[in-house]
DNA sequence: CTGTTAGCGCCTTCAA
DNA sequence: TTGAAGGCGCTAACAG
C-alpha cells in the first residue's frame, strides 16, 4: 500500500507537505503541489480512509435505518426510491451510505449502538417513526445527529424531519373525487399507528366535511400493508348497504390488492367504483386501470433528508428543520365522473 | 470520548491489557478481565472502529454495487430482497453493509475506486454482470475480493458467484405447462443481454424440444423490464395466427404488465391463456390471478453471496466457488389444464 | 499473566 | 513555504 510517506520520499519533500497537498492547502506552492500530485499518480496513491477518519473523528458516512419489520416493509418500492434519493446526495458529497442490516427491534438497537459509539457514521436517517422508540431516545441522549423521514412522534420541533403535507394531500385527492360527483367515498388505510395513515385520513375527513358529506365510520377501514392488504377491507366495503362509488387508499401497494379484489368481485374500476391512492410508485402505472395517485416525490424525500443530515453532522449547531416536500396529483384512469 | 487508556488508568492496568480483554485473550486472568469490563461499563467505553481498522488493515464492511441503471432496476423487488439476505449475514458477523450510491457507469466506477483504494470495504458484491465490465476488470487487476450474484460473463471458473440454475428452472416450468396439455407456449423475456433471460429461455426451448414441440421464433419476445414491460410483447403474441395457450414470462415484474395487458384484451387467465414466471416476488401473490412462478429464493442468493464474500475477504486463498441456489415451483392460479 | 514499546497512515501544531 | 514532532485509538511483538 502506497502511503503518504512513500510519496514524500519519492518527491523529496516531507510527509506533512504531502498531507497539505491532499488538503489543497493554499500555503503550499503550486510548484510542489504539481510535483507531489504527479508522483501520487505515478505510484497510485490513495488516502487511507481509516487513518483519516481516526484523526478527523468523523467518517464521512451516514447510516440509514429501515423500519424493524424490514422483511415486509422493504418490499414497498417506497424504500428503494428513498435510498436512491439519499444516494444521490451522499455520492455527490462523497459520503458513504451504510445500510442497517438489522431485522428486528433489538438488532436495530445494537446496530445503532455500534454505528454511533464506534463512530461508524456521522449521522443517521430513520426511515420510520415510532412511539416510544428506543432508538430516537438513545440518539437524543447521545446528542447524535439524525433526521427522520416522516413525522416524528415526539419533539416535533426539535428533530429535523422531511415529510409531505399528508393532510392536505388527503384533502386534495378527496376533494378531487367530490368534484367528480362522488358522494359516498370510502377510505382504506394502513395501520392507524402510522402518522401517514392518520394524516391522510384526517385530510380525507376534512374534505368530506367541507363538502357537507357525512363521515361514516363504516366507510373507513384499516389493513395490513402487504399481502392480502386491502382485500378484506374491500369485502367490508362491498358489503355496505350504501355502497361507496369511490375509495381513497392510503398507499399504492394497498391499492394493488384493492384493485385485484374489486376485479374478482366483478366490480369495474372506474365505472362502478373509482380508486385513488398515494405515493406514485412505479406500480401505479402498470395496474389496470392505471392509478390516479398522489405523487409524494419519494426520491426528493430521500435527497432532502440526506442533505439536511449532512449539514447537521458537519455543523452541530445547525437548527432543527421541518422540510415539507410538495406533492401533486397524477391523473390516470382509475377515476370516473359521476352525474348526480 | 472514552478510550482504552482511560479504562487502563481507571482500572490500574496497562492499555495493552485492556486491548487484550477486548479481544478476550485467554492469557488474561478472569479476574482482571472482570475488573476491566466493569470499568468499561461504568465509563461507557466503546472501541473506536477507525483506530481498529487502521491497524487491522480491514474495515469489517462489505460494499454492494447495484446495476448502473439503478433508477429503474432498484424498483424490482428483487433488490430489496437480496439486500435483506446480505444484511442477515453481515449483521450476524458484525460487518457493515455499504451501499453504492452511484447512478451511472462512471459514478459506479469512481465509487468502486474510493471503496477499494480507501480500504473502505473488505469486499464487494456485484448485483449485476455485464460484458466488458470495467468494474470487474478493475477488481481483477487489484486482486480485490468480490462475488457476483448471477452468472459472470467472463472467467466463470475463477470468480465466485451465486446463481440459480436458470436453465433447469426454465425447463421445469415449461415442462409443467406441457404436462398440463399446453402445446403452443410463448416466451416473454427481458433483454437478451442478460444471462438470466438467455438461460431461462434456453431451458424453455429444451423443454419444448424434449416434448417434440416446435420452437417457433415468433413465439419468443423480448421486452424492457419495467413500465410498459411486456405489454407490446403481449400484443404481438395475441396477433399470432396460431395463438399460444400459455406464456412463460422471465420475471414476475414483467408478468404484471403481461397480465394487465391480457385483461385489457379480454383474454382470461388462466382459462384462455396460462401464465407462469420467475422469482416469486411478493407481487406474484397479489396479482389476479395469483401467479404460478418459480421461487428462486432471492434472500438466500443474498445471504450466500455475503457469506462467500466474507470468507474470501478473510482468507484470500479461499478458492473461487460457484454456488447454485435451488429453486422450486410455487403453484398458484395462473395455469389451467388443457385437454388435448 | 501483564507492561513497554513501536507503529498503523494521516493531520496539525510549532518552528524555522 | 516547508519540516519535525507528536498524537488520534488501537494492536502486536517483545520482554519480563
Amino acid at each position: 500500500m502506497v502511503t503518504i510517506k512513500d510519496i514524500a520520499k519519492a518527491t523529496g519533500v516531507s510527509p506533512s507537505t504531502v498531507s497539505r497537498v491532499l488538503a489543497d492547502n493554499p500555503r503550499i506552492s503550486e510548484d510542489t503541489k504539481k510535483k507531489v500530485r504527479k508522483t501520487m499518480r505515478e505510484l497510485g496513491y490513495h488516502p487511507n480512509i481509516h487513518a483519516r477518519n481516526l484523526v478527523a473523528k468523523s467518517s464521512k458516512a451516514i447510516g440509514v435505518i429501515l423500519p424493524s419489520s424490514a422483511d415486509k416493509a422493504l418490499q414497498n418500492p417506497f424504500f428503494p426510491e428513498v435510498l436512491r434519493g439519499i444516494g444521490s446526495v451522499t455520492h455527490e458529497r462523497e459520503y458513504a451510505m451504510v445500510l442497517s442490516s438489522a431485522q428486528n427491534g433489538e438488532e436495530i438497537m445494537s446496530e445503532v449502538r455500534r454505528m454511533v459509539f464506534g463512530r461508524y457514521v456521522d449521522g443517521l436517517i430513520l426511515l420510520y417513526s415510532r412511539i416510544n422508540d428506543p432508538v430516537t431516545e438513545f440518539l437524543n441522549e447521545q446528542d447524535f445527529p439524525y433526521v427522520i423521514v416522516g413525522k416524528p412522534y415526539e419533539n416535533i420541533n426539535t428533530v429535523t424531519h422531511v415529510d409531505n403535507d399528508n393532510f392536505t394531500a388527503g384533502k386534495e385527492i378527496t376533494k378531487y373525487l367530490i368534484d367528480q360527483g362522488h358522494e359516498y367515498i370510502a377510505f382504506i388505510g394502513g395501520s392507524r399507528e402510522l402518522f401517514v395513515t392518520v394524516d391522510r385520513e384526517a385530510g380525507y375527513e376534512a374534505a368530506l366535511k367541507e363538502a357537507g358529506l357525512p363521515n361514516i365510520e363504516e366507510q373507513k377501514l384499516h389493513t395490513e400493508f402487504l399481502k392480502s392488504g386491502g382485500r378484506e377491507a374491500v369485502e367490508s366495503i362491498l358489503a355496505l348497504e350504501k355502497r361507496p362509488t369511490a375509495i381513497v387508499v392510503s398507499d399504492d401497494l394497498i391499492s394493488l390488492g384493492v384493485l385485484s379484489r374489486l376485479e374478482q368481485s366483478g366490480v369495474n374500476v372506474p365505472e362502478d367504483i373509482s380508486v385513488v391512492s398515494f405515493n406514485n410508485v412505479y406500480l401505479s402505472e402498470i395496474t389496470r386501470p392505471a392509478l390516479t395517485t398522489i405523487d409524494i416525490h419519494i426520491y426528493e424525500l430521500g435527497a432532502q433528508s440526506a442533505k439536511a443530515l449532512i449539514e447537521k453532522a458537519e455543523n452541530k449547531s445547525e437548527p432543527a428543520k421541518r422540510i415539507i416536500i410538495p406533492h401533486d396529483i397524477i391523473y390516470r384512469d382509475s377515476v370516473s365522473k359521476r352525474e348526480s
